[in-house]
DNA sequence: TGGCGCCTGGTACGGCTGCACTAGACGAGT
DNA sequence: ACTCGTCTAGTGCAGCCGTACCAGGCGCCA
């Protein structure tokens, strides 16, 4: 690389990162498989939001991986809250469901790249050191798949469910009926049936069972 | 095992892993991570089961870690295969999703342990040295979820799908309706039916609906 | 204060699904 | 040859679902 280090110390081009993902076994080996870069540095892992919150301010890190599911919320929601704290930062999605949807939410919201888990672990060391300085990571891939869809919407992705929307896909997603749904939020079927008709339509689906198919494939419902 | 090692290379009690996960991704990440335990070598890494079963006569591992879903077929199912091929290897599982079904089909298949991507990476390593030394691993927390169902069934989980079940399970996730699976698979929707009633009778389910969260809940059916 | 979005509840109807039961064809194993 | 499991196909019916459309209550915001 550059080679223009005079300290002994941590050369000036080195790349702080912190990890972050629900699963301590994955956040822990991504680290480990980064710090053996030697212009990485790993400076902190976290399993959820709130961890996130608190080793942003306190390892001042360059680039984040941030995981879009994490226990205590939404990874994309909490990109622009993580942006306030340390505005220099670069924050790179992780996912595991590849989706249209996320990858805009995602980028909306400022994030500075957004990689699939499918990727190889090659893709993540490249993108942390592209995020780094300044570029914009996504892979070609995804990027041909998100521009008709820019293009289509001018950027918007107006299909968010609501908060009781999410909550009826959720109970969907467990193989509840309208019926056991209702009486679980103690509303009626009717309400239900129209709930699960409107978040049908956001999600392009044609009945229940496909807009659980799309919500799993999106990573709207937990798996967990 | 060769044991009787004069050599200055690796000392005798290292314990030789092979790791295969379809994410490459999570594959390097933690065999990195596995490697900088001075007692492991991580002799090989795969993301397919046609690679493992390579890597399983040419690296000679003495543990294998083995993510349960695999692009060209089931973890699980081919867990005898590989044993087949060197007897002394301890497998492994890996899994995203704990599932009790699983779980059973695992053991029985002769995997040595069993270990949910949930838990941490030190469970990971801890499994590796303890499957090395002919110990199971399976978590307690598994264990007790496990006890009452093996006493309940004689240990067969014969709840298995057949091929053609595990097709229309796999339509019906991409939310397929009844006709549209029929047409697709150029049967009657009668059989579809069929199908469709055994399966969810298979799984417990009571709905189509509750047959694919079962389904999604307990890795049947594809995320990707 | 009016508009807007969301949650709620309702009606009506056609269609699909779940369930139970039957039954022939075909391959595999004994 | 026989049995067994699987895939196939069918019938009949009760019940749930999808769709369309309407409407009141509530909180938010200009």
């Amino acid at each position: 690389m550059t080679g223009s280090g005079t300290q002994d110390g941590p050369p000036p081009d080195t790349v702080r990162v912190l990890v972050v993902d629900d699963h301590q076994m994955f956040a822990a080996s991504l680290a480990q498989a980064l710090q053996s870069e030697s212009d990485l540095l790993v400076v902190g892992q976290g399993t959820s939001i709130s961890e996130a919150r608190a080793l942003m301010a306190s390892t001042t890190p360059d680039v984040v991986l941030l995981d879009h599911r994490l226990p205590d919320g939404d990874g994309v929601g909490a990109i622009a809250e993580l942006h306030g704290i340390r505005p220099s930062a670069k924050i790179v999605v992780l996912t595991a469901t590849t989706s249209d949807r996320l990858l805009v939410a995602a980028m909306e919201a400022g994030a500075a790249g957004f990689i699939a888990k499918t990727q190889r672990l090659d893709d993540v060391i490249d993108g942390v050191r592209a995020a780094a300085q300044g570029e914009s990571v996504v892979s070609a891939k995804l990027l041909t798949r998100l521009l008709p869809r820019l293009r289509r919407q001018g950027g918007g992705s107006r299909a968010e469910l609501t908060e009781r929307e999410r909550e009826i896909l959720d109970l969907l997603a467990r193989g509840l009926s309208n019926a056991d749904i209702a009486q679980h939020l103690t509303i009626s079927v009717h309400t239900v049936r129209n709930h699960v008709a409107n978040l049908s339509a956001k999600l392009g689906a044609h009945s229940k069972l496909e807009a659980l198919s799309i919500a799993v494939r999106e990573g709207l419902v937990g798996g967990g």
